[in-house]
RNA sequence: GGCGACAUGGCCAAGUGGUAAGGCAGAAGCCUGCAAAGCUUUUAUUCCCCAGUUCGAAUCUGGGUGUCGCCUCCA
């Protein structure tokens, strides 16, 4: 299979580091707000990649860090008056159960960068003694200088970079282009070799990637704004401390722009995954979200949504028949045409037109089709049960029948029998006024041969 | 200013040298008491503009125009 590699910037054809093993890292977040829609297409991207990547048979190790140590985390705390702690354990709740509406796999490894500090530090020392990392007043940072090939992956001069480098206050850099490996932090800090402190942000991945899945990984993946400064700020760290290569294969996704501008915090512009949930269920987001390739920009739109809700409600909608669990599907054209798909650079939109033509099929009847879908569906992460009513939401459609027809009724059944005795007498006034009032509860009624079914709109 | 992308029908989008996938929306027909779902048919002589290479270009080259991203925390 081919990936787009952003260190050589071009296609490249995948081969692990260990046969048939896959080491992949992901950028996780950091936990001290609501995750946006920005981040959902992050982690349902990657989440492909997981699922492809086992789907082709690999063993794959995927490793996803949780930032629980920053400025930001920090900042909300002091505001609400609680610890860090307790902000980032609340915060990485709710984006664990994000992650699970969205029907996202857990990683195998999701670690927190205050459990991996000796890691770090033990990083931090080594880069000091090699001579690639200075003491400053409590900090430590990283010369950008010794590592030549600093501002390779983001395609950046150097000297360009330099005049775009600033000093913050209260720093003591020998350069303006070097970066903290370690901050002096009285109040919230941990103790090291320096003092009290914190460790960058970019040490953080550095070393929980390299104590899960080690020196050299085969792939690292995170949101393309991530390039710079921080996959390449950890390319040099890793590397120098390691002495050897970091990664193989660097991937990045596209954002999610809305009025043409990218979705972030700072901007303000984004709509949670929560409140994308209430409207939308998690195969319409997956919908939109893989109709783009990966890496191009994703404008959001009520109007994109709709049409991917119809979408995905018609990949559902397919008639579904028992799973044929001794189907090889891999003989089967549709699954070489979706692998030489999901092959090239996962150009996830192609291996959709196959599902959407699987779906066809098993309308029209034709054997196996739907076992290929739904084997080919999940892969990509789509799930096939069809959405169903609450207690609660039943109870408020046989109540609104019973008041449209002036008459009690106690089930769903009920009401189903009365409408086929109507719709045999041909009273189509009394089964219209069923039919309408359970429409308006959220109930839709199917007439077919074999009786009336129901089931959520 | 430096660097990197992108521009395909009403909307979204695939396609990187051989004559335009797929989804949504629209239209017609079938099915249905009417619906819903589904099935069938149908909608770009044309791919931002101009020039060039070629037997042949949406696809390659050059020049425009427009849009976006990174260069600072950011998925």
């Amino acid at each position: 299979m081919k990936l787009f590699n952003s260190y050589s910037n071009q296609l490249e054809e995948f081969k692990p580091i260990e046969e048939n093993k896959v080491k992949m890292y992901v950028c996780g977040p950091t936990v001290y707000d609501y995750a946006h829609l920005g981040h959902a297409r992050c982690y349902i991207t990657w989440d492909v990649l997981y699922r492809y990547l086992k789907f082709k048979g690999y063993d794959v190790t995927y490793c996803r860090n949780v930032t629980d140590v920053d400025d930001k985390i920090l900042k909300k705390a002091e505001k609400e008056g609680k610890t860090p702690t307790e902000v980032s354990q609340y915060w990485y709740k709710q984006f664990e159960n994000s992650m699970k509406a969205l029907n996202t796999l857990k990683p195998d490894i999701e670690p927190f960068a205050t459990k991996t500090l000796g890691e770090m530090i033990s990083i931090v020392k080594d880069l000091i003694s090699k001579g690639y990392a200075y003491e400053s007043n409590g900090d430590v940072y990283f010369r950008v200088k010794r590592f030549p090939k600093y501002g390779y992956l983001s395609k950046q001069p150097i000297d360009q970079l330099e005049s775009g480098a600033r000093i913050e206050v209260g720093e003591q850099k020998e350069d303006p282009l070097d970066f903290a490996l370690w901050k002096k932090d009285e109040k919230f800090g941990y103790n090291s070799p320096w003092g009290v402190g914190r460790p960058g942000w970019h040490i953080e991945c550095s070393a929980m990637s390299r104590k899960y899945l080690g020196k050299t990984i085969d792939i690292h993946a995170g949101g393309a704004d991530l390039i710079f400064p921080h996959h390449e700020n950890e390319i040099a760290q890793s590397e120098c401390a390691n002495g050897c290569k970091f990664v193989n294969y660097w991937l990045h996704n596209g954002f999610v722009t809305i009025n043409k501008e990218k979705m972030s915090k700072s901007l303000g512009n984004f709509l949670t995954i929560d409140d994308m949930l209430k409207n939308y269920d998690a195969n319409t987001l997956r919908l939109f979200i893989l109709t783009n390739h990966y890496r191009m920009p994703v404008e959001f739109s009520d109007e994109a949504l709709t049409s991917a809700q119809a979408g995905a409600k018609r990949l559902v909608n397919a008639k579904q028949t028992p799973i044929n669990e001794n189907l090889d599907i891999t003989t089967t054209d549709e699954y070489k045409t979706f692998v030489e798909a999901m092959d090239e650079d996962l150009n996830t939109s192609k291996a959709l037109a196959v599902l959407f033509d699987l779906a066809t099929k098993a309308n029209k009847g034709e054997k196996d089709a739907y076992t290929i879908l739904y084997k080919l569906g999940t892969t990509l992460g789509f799930t096939f049960e069809k959405a169903s009513l609450s207690e609660e939401e039943i109870k408020t459609a046989i109540e609104k029948t019973s008041n449209a027809l002036g008459q009690q009724f106690n089930s769903m059944e009920e009401i189903i029998e009365l409408r086929k005795q109507a719709r045999a007498e041909k009273n189509w006034e009394i089964a219209d006024k069923i039919r309408i009032a359970l429409d308006s509860a959220g109930v839709v009624l199917k007439d077919t041969k074999e009786g009336t079914t129901w089931e959520a709109k």
